[in-house]
DNA sequence: ATTACTACTCACCGAGTAA
DNA sequence: TTTACTCGGTGAGTAGTAA
């Protein structure tokens, strides 16, 4: 749902952390001088020591200096840390499909039938379980220009989506929707909408989100919006 | 056999290209500008700029600039880089025992008996085939003195290894020995031998390499001896 | 709007060294 | 031997700006 990331900060840690790991701190307390760490990063004794001081404070390693060497063992913590870059690895590398991909088009105005929609409750009651978020009765429209963007808005009818049934009211029937966790203009949380109805083409997106994306984002007509678009592996 | 690690050097690199295989890069061609992709890692524009030309230099990204920001696909070479790293935490994660241990201890001369056992045809043709040398024909001896390392010598009695099978010639029986590649004071290959006889007790290590390695390293008897032992997981 | 150059600053790394 | 402090130099990150 939200966006999977690493902090930049910490990669270097992880990195340390990952080293100390291989020398068998991930299932053994293991005694390493400065020095020898020193020599396995590439890096100074001094270096080596205030990464051990910096791991132990963020909580990741358990140290404890001897006349011979630290002792050190990865906390739960360490471990989890190591064990969350391999889960984003393994279904970065393993997925069939891209995590994500990016959208860029242009806001315009509809004619504000989406909101009779998004306010059925057919559709809103799986809205809130499903995506997390009870939409605002309303629907930002995007019109995508570009080659590159119309070609990856199409690629992403293969990409597996999160499933909004269809369902039938006293008069009428409404069919089933496909949608996108998204991340509009790299702040807001929403979803893209995969269509309620046909009379639009593939070039125009539909997003909803918990809030008025026009007043959050402050998004007026004409102005570029950029959203990433998450796939569901 | 050689030891598995992670370059140090290239860690910034790593993380951004990371960052870009996150946003589709891995599977697809991405869209992305400098401002956006400086966003993502919380750097300046520039700062992003410079990363994708230094990571086209290095040959892990493809790069095409358009005016709307830059067409990006990681290369195989990229690709690699980030399986390697993926298939080097799974082996980390998933694996039983530890990768490697490291043990340290004090050079001593023994009686000149292990050039006997290396010497003998049935376990030269072994070695050469498993552990890819030629010994020289004689052991390091090496004793270890700490609880920390007598332990850690006897967990490795547990740990899977290399098994040369033991033979018979026309004079007498040559028993089953177990080995584990080695990394001898962080520079020279070879192989710690568990144990081609029952006279010393397990406080005493045997190397063989594919050279002489008190030459090679400079080693004296008393002089302390490091050495990272790669199990077989 | 883009990308990316030049200049400058500041944080990181390592030499010296104490304990 | 160890670990880890202080401190100075340098390379990494950014502001300004050109194209």
């Amino acid at each position: 749902m939200t966006a999977p990331s690493i902090d930049m900060i910490s990669w270097k840690q992880q990195l340390i952390l990952y080293r100390l790991a291989e020398m068998g701190a991930y299932r053994r307390t293991i005694k390493v001088s400065t020095q020898f760490l020193a020599e396995k990063i590439s890096f100074s004794q001094q270096t080596a020591s205030r990464y051990l001081i910096e791991l132990e404070k963020i909580g990741w390693i358990k140290r404890s200096i001897t006349a011979e060497g630290c002792l050190i063992t990865l906390t739960d913590t360490g471990k989890t840390q190591l064990k969350n870059l391999y889960l984003k690895l393994k279904a970065l590398i393993e997925a069939a499909y891209p995590l994500s991909v990016t959208l860029e088009g242009v806001a315009f105005s509809g004619l504000g039938e989406g909101a009779y929609y998004i306010k059925q409750d057919g559709y809103r009651k799986q809205f809130i379980e499903k995506l997390g978020f009870d939409p605002y009765p309303g629907t930002l429209n995007v019109r995508v220009t570009s080659d590159y963007d119309k070609k990856t808005r199409q690629e992403l009818d293969n990409y597996p989506a999160i499933e909004i049934e269809g369902f039938k009211n006293e008069s009428r029937t409404f069919g089933p929707v496909k949608c996108y966790p998204a991340l509009i203009n790299n702040k807001a949380r929403g979803a893209l909408i995969l269509a309620f109805r046909t009379h639009y083409d593939s070039s125009v997106l539909e997003i909803i989100a918990p809030h008025y994306l026009r007043n959050q984002l402050k998004i007026r007509d004409g102005q570029k919006v950029k959203m990433e678009i998450f796939t569901m592996p």
